[in-house]
DNA sequence: CCCAGGTATGACAACGTTATCCAGGGCCTA
DNA sequence: TAGGCCCTGGATAACGTTGTCATACCTGGG
């Protein structure tokens, strides 16, 4: 009778654990004790519970669990794109805390769109993920108030939030471009170019300041002829890299603002006869072999950072919301010791 | 009264439609209707409802939401490692292609652990996904046969499934690998090694097969010493490079079983006076400037592919199960076309 | 022989949403 | 002006699970 009410036929039917009581011939409370592991079941009734789930290949429903329970043991990442290889070891580092936690990692990409980045991160909230770590796409987290306040734990990584107080884990962008220009002029470079990602993106704006820093601590002047910021594609980069390179006073060095950058500031300058010296922001494959000298920063670990930050807040840890700062690393490689070429 | 029964101080609370419901002065499914865009309701109304929404923060629960209509407009991805620069784009394409389709992407990494594989995809399918997109692990997967009967879109990517019929898409690792080592004997290697992943993976057999098959289109003989299949760690495969290297008969030629092998190897030979040829299966970023002939899969292609066959499935397509394969690309910059060194 | 106390089990409500159905009111037409 | 129809809105029952509580049974001690 039961089977006819609700036909084997339909399509998307699943077994419940309702069936799953009525073939076993116990209660839909016990079918439930069984799944779960509690208590208070007599090893022959868990032996025919057990058998009707595995006869009818019963299995549970989390969201009908998650509805019930309020957690879903789910953590939302939002980055801005899986195929660059800089967010694939983060994307990584994350998933294995929240695995190392028993939950499960759901990400998207926002292709440095913020309306994607807000669409994204709402439609995680809606899933009802516990936690969300969001790589920033835009400058205004405002959006995502009523999310924090209603419980779930936030944190950014990478650049900061905007106009809310949250937990963010950054690298050290200013004081690695600082770093990274300050070993350039420590061998003897005067001209220094200057090729990063739009302005409005904080870790671009930070290693500009850095450059900045840099060349002011050396007494240097900069020309605006030698910083470029604007979309990393490499027709842009290569313009950009190809008109400090040429006129009367062309740049004997360049510091490249990320992996994209370098890439193309490698490709360019292999064409080139007159040796120009380079150091890249982000460590890239295979630089050892182009010896490249880079300023690395440990994706992984921005990753694991923001993810146990994450956790220790969803475990109950009730600090006052704080910035991490990791510190980046200089890889000397060849490219950032070549002297100047004109004198 | 209802506060009171409901206090707001409640950690995590959030309002639901029956809060707004009230705040608005209507009925409950009218606030459905208004989120969900349903006809009927008066503009008037609908301006209410909007505002009280807005004054509570109230989010719509998508847990709730899919216990009711079935589907949860959300597809897995289950993959070995998401740091591995092979499958960000995979990851990528299928994200585009979800997105496109409304839906959201939840993705794990097995770690090329069969169990972990099992593990997850069974997480992602107690979460009821509309659909799933397996990268195997493992050789057998008959443990998603309940599922599959019960709805769950299933296409297997990379690497055939095991024990099951379902839709498989592919790279043609014989081919691939037949028409690179064909390219190197071309250029007159005769003594060719071939250094590939652990025996019980797929892409390694096939490609193993490729190796064979071409050596004997040459009427070349395989030795046993030429062909190494293993851990692709750095370590195994710099030892096994080293060991076909040398010895009385050296091989004049390198066939690199995937990304890493070709990393390892690359870095091996530019350690070595003695020109040997290498032709690597994948291509990696920088291969143009390092000069490294490949055999190119398009990953991307492999994940749109995919997902374009698992959305078809989930809007009602009933077709057989089908395995599609792509072709791959010889690219040839340079090492693969190294003439052999000893004669 | 009866009762206290523990253990195994099940009935029932609740989680927040959507689907179904019904009611009431306004408007048009005859 | 009355009758019928459409249009808006709400009451109520699911969806599948877990938490609460009650019940039946068993064991052992007085």
């Amino acid at each position: 009778m039961a089977d006819i009410a609700r036909p084997e036929s339909r399509y998307g039917n699943r077994p419940t654990m309702k069936d799953v009581a009525a073939r076993a011939g116990v209660g839909l409370k016990t079918v439930s004790r069984v799944v779960n592991g509690e208590p208070g079941v007599t090893p022959d009734t868990e032996h025919r519970v057990r058998e009707a789930i595995e006869a009818l290949g019963f299995r549970r429903n989390d969201s009908a669990r998650v509805l019930r329970k309020g957690r879903t043991a789910t953590v939302g990442l939002v980055l801005e794109d899986l195929a660059d290889p800089f967010y694939g070891p983060l994307s990584r580092a994350v998933e294995e805390v929240a695995r190392a936690h028993g939950a499960l990692l759901v990400n998207g990409s926002s292709a440095e769109d913020p309306e994607r980045e807000q669409e994204l991160a709402l439609a995680l909230c809606a899933r009802r993920v516990d936690g969300l770590i969001v790589i920033p796409a835009g400058g205004d987290h405002r959006y995502l108030e009523p999310e924090i306040r209603a419980g779930v734990a936030t944190v950014f990584v990478d650049r900061p939030a905007g106009g809310i107080d949250a937990d963010v884990v950054l690298s050290d962008n200013f004081g690695g471009a600082r770093a990274g220009v300050a070993h350039l002029v420590a061998h003897g470079h005067r001209r220094i170019g200057f090729i990063a990602d739009r302005p409005g993106i904080h870790t671009a704006k930070e290693r500009l300041r850095g450059y900045r820093a840099a060349m002011e601590d050396a007494g240097l002047d900069v020309a605006d002829a030698w910083v470029s910021l604007g979309p990393t594609d490499p027709e842009r980069v290569a313009e950009a890299a190809g008109a400090m390179l040429s006129g009367p006073e062309p740049v004997t060095a360049l510091f490249a603002g990320n992996n994209r950058v370098t890439v193309t500031a490698v490709r360019v300058l292999a064409g080139r006869e007159r040796p120009v010296a380079l150091v890249g922001f982000d460590d890239i494959e295979l630089a050892d072999l182009l010896g490249v000298t880079v300023i690395a920063q440990d994706a992984a670990a921005l990753g694991r950072t923001a993810a146990e930050r994450l956790f220790r807040r969803l475990e109950g840890a009730d600090e006052a919301p704080a910035t991490v700062v990791l510190d980046t690393r200089l890889i000397a490689r060849g490219s950032g010791e070549v002297p100047p070429a004109g004198g």
